[in-house]
RNA sequence: GCGGAUGUGGUGAAAUUGGUAGACACGCUAGACUUAGGAUCUAGUGCCGAGAGGUAUGCGGGUUCGAGUCCCUCCAUCCGCACCA
């Protein structure tokens, strides 16, 4: 019987529904090994060639996994909301979630197909309100809390009311950048407005008037990690900054735990750095310089070069700090307002491509020196950024590169204040430079100078120890209708939350999937019975980002059907945390960290028992196209072969890869292929083919490169696929996508077969295997097994290629090798191995809970071994030696050989290294 | 500018602790068997050279008996961040 995938496909597909195979349950005492894909947003494309490579290694690893005694939980769902789905709504009229079902069922064909072993009863969709209910019930977990800055953990918000009742809020401890204080007596007569405005300040989901990134196309707030260039990550709208009323998440009480917890996750360092650079943390002081004029509030700056204060020649502050207005005297308002309104015209992406180009202007204030008691200019420029630090810096143009182009620019003091120091070229940024015209800290360097100068801050009570992060809020709502409902109403505009058991507040009902007329989010079209919850006098409009359900759905599979909770406590401290997550890196970070973030939160309400959600990452690289170019004439329907192109005068023109085999073109193909195309001439390669150049692109519609895996399935089989996705290489990296190779993955599966039958028909031989079919067999075990256990899953193909073809060579059909070998293929070709097995085996057991083959090294003992013979490191001959032999003996063997005497040609050997089973190295 | 990754045949790549560079596969060349082949099998295939041999892991140095692997300098490509005070 020939191979015939198709049909094995099918039969066992079958078989694994009805047996449900997949399907796992909590087994106390086993124990457990959770592999995750990071779960795919379902788009209208489907799946190409790119996607499956990350779900292919981790269904290896969850096999063998299981092969190994594990309980593997290995599950697969949707990031169903997002915005393509809704766009499509808006043009079409369509419900998105019509689209959204109808894109899921091809996924899952999709995935059906590759034979992955998905436990699929525990399938979870985003946009399912059975799902975000519990979304919903998390955001009411982070809005009823706020961060304990000495406990460093959330705590219940009622917590910090209480304290406050009692007696205001000057001891307390809690994240905020709220710096006003009120006595108990205080709060208590606050109205209940004023108090929940206070309370936002602490709430770690909040309400808060925003610098957004709104981008007017989708009529939406983009995250920052959304934004690239001032332009949308999804489809490259222009994004410009806008004042809005925003909920937000306060993700920066966690900014220091974010980043410590790095450490104890094995993440490829390419990441962990992307998350240590957004979170971006910096310690210095922060410096209050007085203002020359009195009853004007001194102004705060952050620095992390406080040693460098006696170099101050101006301040400047950021043109949007609220600070500048107060401070600038009558006869500059004119020019500070022009300057301020200039500034405001120019977008995000203006202000990043003049970057080089600094300007600003003289506010008319001055400050006071804390040290030197001189007075110090204060200008307004766009290098200042407002929403880092404190919108305001100390210029030291002698220490700061963009401080010295400032000051030559508007042509400032550029005071020196260090040693032997060449100032006309540009600033000293040489941390081990000597200061000098810097009083107290004459002499000494960055490293001695700090301290010092800190002490002194504090003592004359100007300056403090600081530590300041790059990261901000994430802003956590969308004006978009595809997405979860915020489970909040409003009275009197005051946010009020829905009960649990009210919940899920599901989308409502609307007749456009668009902005009001007043610029409301399409939320706000429904009526008042359109809301199966409506309370107050309206209900929240916004709905929240893409990254709200994927913060947590790793929690959710654990349980997925879980009425009281994310997911049961039993299931929790069973499965915990992910032990092996797979997924693109371009989600660095974005949702990494939200996740991240979010399971700390859970952890520290003890919702869930770990504070980090995924132990180890990989991000599997991209798979890049591999266009097909043929060559036009210039004003011709005429094509020339690639290598006669030189000799014409044509350009390149991308064609189908689905009428190109290995660069040769399918003439005939390519003519039917576009009507302009019809009468198209050739000119042919000698040899009567027509071959192609390539180029190695990103897979778009547009390069006509997209490969989907169906018609590769359709062509060789899934176990073919699997298998030639991980043989391209190492996982991590990006390669391109070439199906030249397939056909010899697809040669290893038939010859694999063939291994097992004889003339087409199936037989094992019952008798015992020679030394050299065990050694075979063993040696391939140990082979796979350690590939598989550092994640080097292209060499394991490689591995079996040999085994088979040493087995071939052998002629071996012996049933105690073959069934081994067979066990060794099943992580990654489940199909074939699933027939061979039931061959063997019966039809009674799966191969998928057969134990894989364990290694045994006495197979593998060798008596002799085969020592290459170098002289002078290079490697000349190699000769056959005992094992037993010890080094004399050897030395004494090698140096009486006839080949020694040809390379010693006469001379006498300074030094002979040898390593007792590795090499000899003969030192001429 | 800062940070990370990667550079090995015509191509994808292998070489886990420094120890026979290029395994395995594609492609190519020649041949066998076939009505045919996108089937199967055999032999060859880094480069130079008829051969002996020489030479070769981005460039240049270094450490070592021995370097693709360790150290230093530089170059190229890709990715991320970027007036972050």
């Amino acid at each position: 019987m020939e191979l015939d995938f198709k049909s094995l496909a099918l039969k066992w597909q079958k078989n694994w529904t009805d047996t449900q195979a997949y399907k796992v349950e909590i087994q106390p005492g086993k124990p457990k090994y959770y592999v995750l894909d990071m779960f795919p947003y379902p788009s209208g494309a489907g799946l190409h060639v790119g996607h499956p490579l990350g779900y292919i290694a981790s269904d290896i690893v969850a096999r063998y996994k299981r092969m190994n005694g594990f309980n593997v939980l290995h599950p697969m769902g949707y990031d169903s909301f997002g915005l393509p789905a809704e766009q499509y709504a808006i043009q079409t009229g369509q419900h998105p979630a019509k689209t959204t079902e109808q894109n899921v069922k091809r996924y899952r064909e999709q995935m059906d197909q590759l034979g992955f072993s998905f436990d699929w009863s525990r399938s979870v969709q985003t946009s399912d309100p059975g799902y975000y209910k519990w979304t919903q019930w998390i955001f009411k977990r982070f809005f009823n809390a706020y961060y304990d800055t000495k406990l460093l953990k959330a705590r219940d918000i009622s917590d910090l009311i209480s304290q406050f009742e009692s007696e205001g809020n000057v001891n307390v401890e809690a994240y905020t950048e709220y710096n006003e204080f009120f006595t108990a007596t205080d709060w208590k007569a606050f109205s209940a407005s004023d108090k929940e405005n206070i309370l936002q300040h602490y709430r770690l989901a909040y309400l808060s008037d925003v610098w957004v990134n709104w981008c007017p196309t989708l009529g939406t707030v983009l995250a920052n990690d959304e934004v690239v260039n001032g332009t949308s990550v999804r489809g490259g709208h222009p994004v410009e900054q806008k004042k809005m009323r925003q909920w937000s998440m306060r993700i920066k009480a966690y900014a220091e735990r974010l980043l410590e917890g790095l450490n104890n996750i094995d993440w490829s360092d390419s990441i962990k750095d992307q998350q240590k650079n957004w979170i971006g943390k910096s310690e210095g002081a922060l410096i209050s310089f007085e203002m020359a004029e009195a009853n004007l509030p001194a102004i705060q700056v952050f620095s992390t070069r406080p040693d460098t204060i006696f170099g101050v020649s101006f301040l400047v502050l950021a043109p949007e700090n609220p600070i500048v207005e107060i401070l600038t005297p009558p006869e500059c308002k004119a020019s500070v307002l022009q300057y301020q309104k200039e500034v405001s015209l120019k977008s995000e992406r203006e202000r990043l491509t003049e970057i080089k180009n600094q300007t600003g202007v003289f506010t008319g204030a001055y400050v006071i020196h804390p040290f030197s008691k001189e007075k110090v200019p204060v200008w307004i420029g766009d290098y200042v950024l407002a929403n880092y630090g404190t919108g305001a810096v100390m210029a030291v143009p002698a220490g700061d590169q963009r401080d010295y182009d400032f000051a030559m620019k508007f042509n400032l003091p550029i005071p020196s204040i260090f040693e032997n120091c060449d100032l006309t070229q540009g600033a000293v940024v040489d941390k081990k430079a000597i200061l000098c015209n810097a009083s107290f800290l004459d002499g000494l360097t960055y490293a001695e100078a700090t301290p010092k100068v800190l002490d002194a801050l504090e003592k004359i009570g100007q300056g403090i120890r600081k530590i300041n992060y790059r990261l901000r809020d994430a802003v956590f709502s969308r004006q978009r209708y595809w997405g979860e409902p915020f489970p909040v109403y409003y009275d009197l505009e005051i946010p009020r939350l829905v009960e649990d058991r009210d919940l899920p507040v599901e989308l409502p009902k609307i007749d456009a999937f668009l902005p009001t007329e007043e610029g409301e989010p399409p939320l706000a079209r429904a009526q008042k019975t359109d809301w199966n919850v409506h309370l107050g006098d309206r209900m929240e409009f916004n709905t929240m980002p893409g990254w709200a359900g994927s913060s947590w759905y790793f929690l959710r599979y654990l349980d997925p059907k879980c009425e009281e909770g994310l997911a049961s406590k039993e299931s929790m401290d069973y499965w915990k945390n992910v032990d092996l997550y797979i997924g693109g890196n371009e989600h660095a970070t974005g949702h990494l960290l939200y996740a991240r973030f979010w399971t700390k939160f859970l952890c520290d309400l003890g919702i869930v028992p770990f504070d980090e959600p995924f132990k180890k990452l990989i991000n599997q690289g991209m798979i890049l196209g591999r266009s097909s170019y043929v060559y036009r004439l210039k004003a011709k329907n005429t094509f020339v072969s690639h290598g006669l192109k030189e000799a014409h005068e044509c350009f390149p023109v991308h064609v189908d890869i689905a009428l190109v085999e290995n660069d040769l073109l399918n003439l005939e193909g390519f003519k039917n292929w576009l009507p302009e195309y019809k009468n198209a001439e050739f000119i042919l390669e000698p040899n009567g083919t027509y071959v192609c150049g390539y180029e190695v692109e990103k897979m778009s519609k547009s390069k006509f490169n997209v490969q989907t895996p169906d018609e590769l399935v359709e062509k060789y089989g899934a176990d073919t696929l699997r298998m030639y996705e991980m043989f391209l290489g190492p996982i991590e990296q990006s390669k391109p996508w070439d199906i030249k190779g397939i056909t010899g993955v697809h040669g290893f599966l038939k010859k694999f077969w063939r291994l097992y039958h004889s003339n087409g028909v199936f037989g094992l031989s019952e008798e015992t295997p020679t030394s050299e079919e065990w050694r075979v067999l063993h040696k391939t075990i140990k082979k796979v097994r350690e590939d598989i256990d550092r994640f080097s899953l292209n060499t394991v193909v490689s591995s079996m290629m040999i085994a088979v073809n040493e087995l071939t060579d052998l002629k071996c059909n012996k049933k105690q090798i073959l069934t081994d070998l067979n066990l060794l293929l099943a992580p990654y070709a489940p199909y074939i191995t699933a027939e061979i097995w039931e061959k063997i085996a019966g039809k009674n057991t799966l191969i998928n809970d057969a134990k894989f083959p364990e290694f045994d090294e006495s197979y593998l003992v060798e008596s002799t071994f085969s020592y290459p013979i170098s002289f002078n490191g290079k490697m000349r001959f190699t000769v056959e030696l005992d094992l037993s032999l010890d080094i004399k003996e050897i030395e004494k063997l090698i140096l009486n050989m006839e080949e020694t005497k040809k390379w010693l040609d006469g001379k006498v050997p300074k030094k002979m290294i040898i390593v007792p089973g590795r090499i000899v190295n003969v030192v001429i």
